[in-house]
DNA sequence: TATTAATAGATTGTCGACACCTTGCGCTTG
DNA sequence: CAAGCGCAAGGTGTCGACAATCTATTAATA
């Protein structure tokens, strides 16, 4: 019914009509507007779009790499439902690779980039949902403590690695993991002791920190997979 | 000038037009008969693959999510050529990926699959370009013993990161520093002690040893480009 | 009644053509 | 003579239509 009214809110429109629609769907899935494992039809949503199937698959294809969708041949796109193996095979990659960009950043992030990460912090105290004791995970890009250590790594290549391809696909899943009572003020403790480290530019001890400190969210994963055994409310499927 | 004899090995056609030419072109680009840095014009591929430039983009955005190709919005793409610095990212993501995979292969790679394992090793020692000192790294899928190790994990996120994504990129570039002298006898003899911690279900040991193999074929390539800057035959600009 | 086969519908894959943008060359001008 | 402007050519972005394939419904048979 509103299709014409776009929910774009007021972004860069980046020239071509297939980038557009790229991040339109994209941040549709990770917000979860597009319900995971729901399937994907190429000529329903280039009417919502009100663009052609040509630009539309361009976006497709680019999701596809983004790890949102699954495409099969002759078949269609459904938007990614992530198993609970895959999830924590997901984390312990995390565990890898932010460790790896933690110890980096401890030896490269200058003390001025370390200071206006200090300050997200101080943000993310004061940020409502937050206080609440739900949330924090909110916050993208910039705001986000991980996405900025990452960053301040100086890897180029990791940073598009876990920025541009893997980023969006752990957002979509810390959403629905997030509401856990304790977890935000105990990972804003842990965030906190992790920029400790960086700023005592100990990158063996940032990089332990990390790892542990991704450990927790995924036991905390977990622990959500084992209460949700008991609780027959959802159907899960996968290979 | 042998454009229509194509080189593809009798391989499965797999249904589609987009994904056989995203063989062809992956293949082209890692064996180095297409040029790195050099442009892609659309019209002129599909004309040489006989197709349209339906699939060819199709195919070429594949190729850019395998880091094959870098594209530019309305300029084009081009074939990749990683700096010097990317190049050591790569490796640096690898010794932290690989290690990972290697530990967890130690853990849960069956016996049936070490022994296996094992016999690939011999038979890489019986291969005549190891034999004359230049080579080995040839070897490509179930015959390159890293990716076994990945497959061999069982982490089945972590094997599609590495073996369809990255794995074709580490190739092409492998290709190039081969060539050194020792290099080849020595890796050799790491693959045997990596595979006996397996064998010893040494998890920590193993990733230890892939860490240290994979950072021995990085200062490998850093030598090479040491005295590559003292013959200034080949120019090299990246940002 | 349950199982299988055929058909109809819809969806994906592919194609050729047109519009807009970028790039390089030649021209004008200070 | 150098610098800036304008124009033409090539290339990418986008579109609508046709062909090949898959899915679901329906009908026929054991």
């Amino acid at each position: 019914m509103l299709d014409a009214i776009e929910v774009h809110s007021a972004q860069e429109d980046s020239g071509t009509l297939a980038e557009n629609v790229f991040r339109q769907i994209q941040l549709a899935i990770v917000r979860g507007e597009i319900a995971p494992g729901s399937k994907i039809s190429e000529p329903e949503l280039a009417r919502t779009y009100g663009i052609s199937r040509g630009p539309l698959r361009e976006a497709i294809h680019r999701l596809e790499g983004q790890k949102l969708l699954v495409r099969v041949p002759h078949v269609g796109a459904r938007v990614v439902s992530l198993s609970h193996a895959e999830l924590i095979e997901l984390y312990e990659i995390r565990e890898s690779l932010e460790g790896m960009a933690c110890r980096q950043a401890a030896e490269r992030m200058s003390q001025a980039e370390i200071d206006d990460l200090r300050r997200v912090l101080e943000l993310h105290e004061q940020d409502a949902a937050f206080q609440a004791g739900v949330g924090y995970y909110q916050q993208e890009g910039d705001f986000d403590f991980h996405y900025r250590i990452i960053q301040g790594s100086g890897n180029r290549t990791l940073a598009k690695l876990l920025c541009d391809e893997l980023y969006q696909l752990v957002r979509m899943y810390r959403l629905q993991f997030s509401a856990t009572p304790n977890r935000p003020r105990q990972a804003f403790a842990e965030h906190h002791r992790i920029l400790d480290a960086i700023e005592g530019r100990d990158g063996e001890l940032a990089e332990l920190l990390m790892r542990r400190h991704i450990g927790a969210s995924k036991r905390n994963i977990e622990r959500h997979y084992k209460e949700a055994l008991a609780t027959p409310s959802k159907t899960r499927g996968d290979s």
